[in-house]
RNA sequence: GGGCGCUUAGCUCAGCGGUAGAGCGCUGCCCUUACAAGGCAGAUGUCGUAGGUUCGACCCCUACAGCGCCCACCA
């Protein structure tokens, strides 16, 4: 065995077998089923580190579940990212100076695809370097080995199935509203891919002067005024080009008495409304605005209210079209606001203007500001579906973790609009819908069904595509095989959790929870478990233009200075940030990467897992658990070395007898396997990690294995037995308690430490998770331990604060009757020379510990003087804690109202103090007395 | 404007109505025959502020402050 711990070659062994052995897939066999439906990572994309943590907690709970016994089935796929994807060829195109028009759209789609081809194995690789046990094969329609992609001709046929189906079910609309339009990309976006940014723009006033000329009025302090028109503030004057009205709210005493008369629009020949409407608010800007039914959404009810025509000025590239005044037709829309106010200024109806705080409404692709434009798109119905979506939530059906994030969910179902379903792409779901000469519409599965429902008319397709999210909010059942009705659908839905982002909650999980309830009456899910969203060490989002990105690759394998800087540089958009970058690697990589293994990796993300909404991820947590991997191989080095080749006790006819600390460590292993389990059925992976790490280092190593040195130097043969025994069988469950998290060193190790421990398997993958056995604690050993390890601790504080070299000769001596666990681990931990068990302690100046009813003592020459001053100190330590103890009982409340258990436990506190102070007294009147 | 979360050791974070915790870092001593990617010992906190409830509050309640996120039609 290696000195030390080498990841690389071990996980470059196992994967591979594992996978062609086919551990992964799921067994069709009447076990209770475990089904997690991986969120599809886009087809072209690659691992990040927010991939890498979800992952890795989706993988540990597969892998639990499966040595758990359930028949597990982790579906995984690609999604084909709309937007993304065709943005990225279209990127691909313009570098070549094409655009994907010179293509036209069946070229173009084919490119897309090659690019698919191409890229699409990237990240199901990557997560097979992480030891994902995903089910490759499942739902695979073309036998890339990576799961379903959402656009294969099954997931595409369940797309149109619900499709027709939601229209025929009067659930899907199109119609001509008003939506968000990304004029660059030409398409229709959700609401939900639209990011406000704030802005410091400008608020102008413009006067729109009365028809019938000046008008009384009065002012905002009630004095009579006489006004020229109606002053109207905006922060999008040229969209004033549009306007069918003015409002003002009905109540207004400055304004109520002028509603109904007609304004002049400036710059154009036409006369405007002045309306009343209650969304005005009286105290903002001049408490009069424009409405502009078909270029604000606002606008767009009022307009809709007071029943005023919806006058489109922009063109789909966001230019003044031809209803626009001609000097300002083909005009781009920020153009078109400089001359449009240049004008009003020259014609004397600019009012005022002042820096304005806004949000402006920005894509979420391309990060232009989105134009509310008026077109025709298709729509999902939301009113039932939400109220589905908050029942299921309600009822439990559904549960989030952490519990608060269903707050989130339920906000936004409770606010929401219509599903703006329609995108003006070439890449993605075409929609299933076919127009006559005169432009009714056939929705239908195919063309030739269309066709005759159109009674043999010519027909044309819809050109638009689906929203990604259609296809993506019907994975949980389309995966299992629907509309076909396979044993999976029942089997696997709902599956059990969806581990996902909080930022996809919207997106994705509510879209899920409604499309699976209404087409399989079943819920898609009955956890979401919402993970932390992964930043650097210092809290900060991790960006590629900091350069703080890291490469979830990069930690398995380890990466030199040089290449992490070149490609943390490389394809840069903007070179400013070049210099940020290079300073952030060089300070914070100044060597680059070391080579962690995946299972450090596994084990930092799990050890992280709080229920914390971020995750701050430090290398240097790496570090320590790529150390503790070192540990555990060592200690499994440790292990073989005693026992390979020897009696370990597996024929039960060869007596064996246990020690107390053989049967502690037992115990201790029952508490952690049920502290495990816990932690995972409460999804507190930094819990479950935290009970793996505390036993192995803290307990196995640090104490059992110290202490199993000095057994295994027991004369009797049925000691040493027993001893070999616990070591290869804690070891051996340890092992299998651990695989779910760290799948690579266990298999490894478990494969020589099995055997020893009389078990056998092709796998520890399959072997069965550890379960406490609550018969196996045993208190009396744990009791026992305690007090020795206490013992042990006195007598390495004494020796360490009489500074005595650790290979000096130094013997001890221990008063009170110590039991055999105490002698044994004394004689390991402390190595007295020699170890003398007394009834009393020698007359002697050597420094004195009290430990229970035990009295330790190191002998060595000291000052009386100084272990005088010594035990003083502990006394006084000690009398405070009694004071605070005595304040307390003293206290008639206290005892009165305090549970009884609690009152006891501070008496008795308080009597194992006053012993202590007790004995110690009389060790320092020993001390003095003698002088 | 609404909603949510956070504030505990130098850093990153657990925690619980009953004597303040972990990892990393730091200090000192050890290359002890599994492991220096290690061992042993040690230092470090008015648990954001102010009130309240309670026999007792880091924990529950109220207000405030700071930080962060999400949602939102003040043009």
């Amino acid at each position: 065995m290696e000195k030390s711990f080498e990841p690389k070659a071990v996980e470059q062994r196992w994967y591979q077998r594992w996978e062609s052995a086919g551990y992964f897939k799921h067994r069709g066999s009447d076990a209770p089923a475990y089904c997690i439906q991986l969120p599809p990572p886009n087809v072209t994309g690659t691992l990040h580190m927010g991939h890498a943590f979800q992952q890795t907690l989706m993988d540990a709970l597969v892998r639990y579940h499966r040595m758990r016994g359930h028949n597990t089935n982790w579906v995984v796929g690609t999604d084909h990212a709309g937007i993304a994807t065709q943005i990225v060829v279209e990127r691909q195109l313009e570098e070549k100076g094409q655009s994907r028009h010179d293509l036209g759209r069946e070229k173009f789609v084919e490119r897309v695809w090659e690019w698919k081809e191409q890229s699409g194995s990237t990240i199901t690789r990557q997560m097979r370097r992480l030891g994902a046990s995903a089910n490759w094969e499942y739902a695979d329609a073309t036998g890339a080995r990576a799961g379903y992609f959402t656009m294969d001709a099954h997931m595409s046929r369940a797309v149109v199935e619900v499709f027709v189906r939601l229209y025929e079910e009067g659930l899907i609309y199109r119609g001509k509203r008003l939506v968000n339009w990304d004029p660059v990309l030409g398409t229709a976006v959700s609401d939900l891919e639209v990011d406000s940014e704030e802005t410091v723009g400008k608020m102008w006033q413009i006067v729109y002067p009365f028809a019938e000329g000046p008008q009384p009025s009065t002012d905002k302090d009630g004095n009579p005024v006489t006004l020229r028109g109606m002053t109207i503030a905006t922060t999008r004057p040229e969209t004033m080009l549009a306007d069918g009205a003015v409002a003002v709210h009905p109540e207004d005493p400055r304004y109520r008495h002028l509603v109904g008369k007609q304004v002049i629009l400036p710059l154009c020949d036409r006369t405007i409304p002045v309306v009343a409407d209650e969304m005005v608010e009286r105290d903002f800007g001049t408490g009069c605005v424009k409405i502009t039914g078909a270029h604000d959404f606002n606008d767009y009810g009022a307009a809709l209210r007071h029943n005023l025509p919806l006058i489109v000025i922009f063109t789909l590239d966001a230019k003044i079209n031809e209803n626009g005044p001609k000097q300002f037709q083909g005009m781009d829309r920020y153009a078109a606001r400089k001359a449009v106010v240049a004008q009003l200024e020259r014609e004397n109806f600019l009012a005022g203007v002042e820096p304005h705080k806004m949000m402006v409404p920005k894509s979420g692709r391309t990060g232009v500001v989105v134009e509310p434009m008026l077109t025709d798109q298709w729509f999902v119905k939301m009113d039932g579906f939400a109220k589905k979506g908050l029942e299921v939530v309600a009822s439990g059906e559904v549960k989030f973790f952490p519990e608060h994030w269903a707050s989130t969910y339920n906000h936004w179902l409770e606010n929401i609009q219509d599903w703006c379903i329609s995108r003006q792409l070439w890449w993605g779901h075409q929609i299933p819908a076919w127009y006559d000469e005169e432009g009714k519409v056939h929705v239908a599965r195919t063309e030739e069904e269309a066709r005759k429902k159109a009674g043999g008319k010519t027909l044309r397709r819809d050109p638009d595509v689906l929203d990604t999210w259609f296809s993506s909010a019907l994975v949980p059942f389309s995966s299992l095989g629907w509309p076909g009705e396979k044993n999976d659908l029942k089997a696997f839905l709902p599956s059990d959790v969806l581990v996902t982002g909080f930022d996809i909650i919207f997106f994705w999980v509510a879209r899920m929870v409604f499309m699976t309830t209404h087409f399989t009456g079943k819920v898609p899910f009955r956890h979401v478990y919402i993970n932390a969203l992964v930043r650097d060490a210092e809290g900060e989002k991790m960006s590629k233009s900091k350069g703080n990105t890291i490469d979830p690759l990069d930690l398995i394998d380890g990466i030199g200075f040089p290449a992490l800087l070149e490609k943390s540089t490389q394809g840069l958009m903007k070179a400013e940030h070049r210099k940020k970058i290079e300073s952030y690697i060089k300070s914070h990589y100044p060597k680059g990467i070391p080579a962690f293994g995946a299972d450090a990796v596994r084990f930092t993300f799990a050890s992280l897992a709080t229920f914390a909404r971020t995750l701050n991820f430090d290398l240097n947590r790496c570090e320590g658990y790529r150390n503790f991997c070192n540990k555990l191989w060592n200690a499994t080095r440790f292990v073989l070395m005693n026992t390979e080749g020897k009696d370990c006790g597996q024929d039960d006819r060869a007596p064996a007898t246990l020690s107390v600390w053989d049967r502690w460590i037992i115990s201790q292993l029952q508490r952690t396997e049920a502290e495990v389990e816990k932690g995972f059925a409460e999804y507190r992976f930094d819990n479950a990690a935290g009970a793996i790490y505390r036993f192995v280092w803290d307990e196995y190593c640090d104490w059992y294995l110290e202490v199993a040195k000095q057994q295994l130097l027991d004369p009797d043969e049925k000691a040493q037995r027993g001893t070999r025994r616990t070591l290869v069988r804690v070891l051996e469950a340890t092992l299998r308690l651990a695989h779910p998290v760290i799948p690579f060193i266990t298999e490894e190790l478990w494969h020589a430490v099995a055997p020893l421990a009389g078990k056998k398997g092709d796998t520890i993958m399959l072997a069965p998770y550890p379960k406490a056995q609550p018969e196996k604690i045993d208190a009396a050993a744990e009791k026992e331990v305690a007090l020795a390890k206490e013992v042990v601790n006195a007598g390495r504080n004494l020796r360490s604060e009489m500074k005595v070299p650790p290979k000096e000769r130094t013997p001890f001596y221990i008063a009170g009757k110590p039991g055999a666990a105490t002698e044994s681990a004394v004689m390991a931990l402390i190595r007295p020379d020699p170890l003398h068990i007394v009834e009393e302690l020698p007359a002697s100046d050597s420094p004195v510990a009290i430990v229970g009813p035990h009295r330790v003592m190191v002998h060595v020459e000291v000052d009386a003087a100084a272990e005088g001053e010594r035990i003083s100190k502990e006394i006084a330590r000690r009398q405070s804690e009694i004071a605070n103890a005595e304040g307390k009982l003293a206290n008639e409340s206290f005892v009165a109202r305090a549970p009884a258990a609690i009152v006891e436990q501070e008496r008795k506190r308080l009597a194992d103090l006053r012993l202590t102070v007790q004995k110690l007294t009389e060790q320092l009147q020993k001390l003095t007395g003698r002088k």
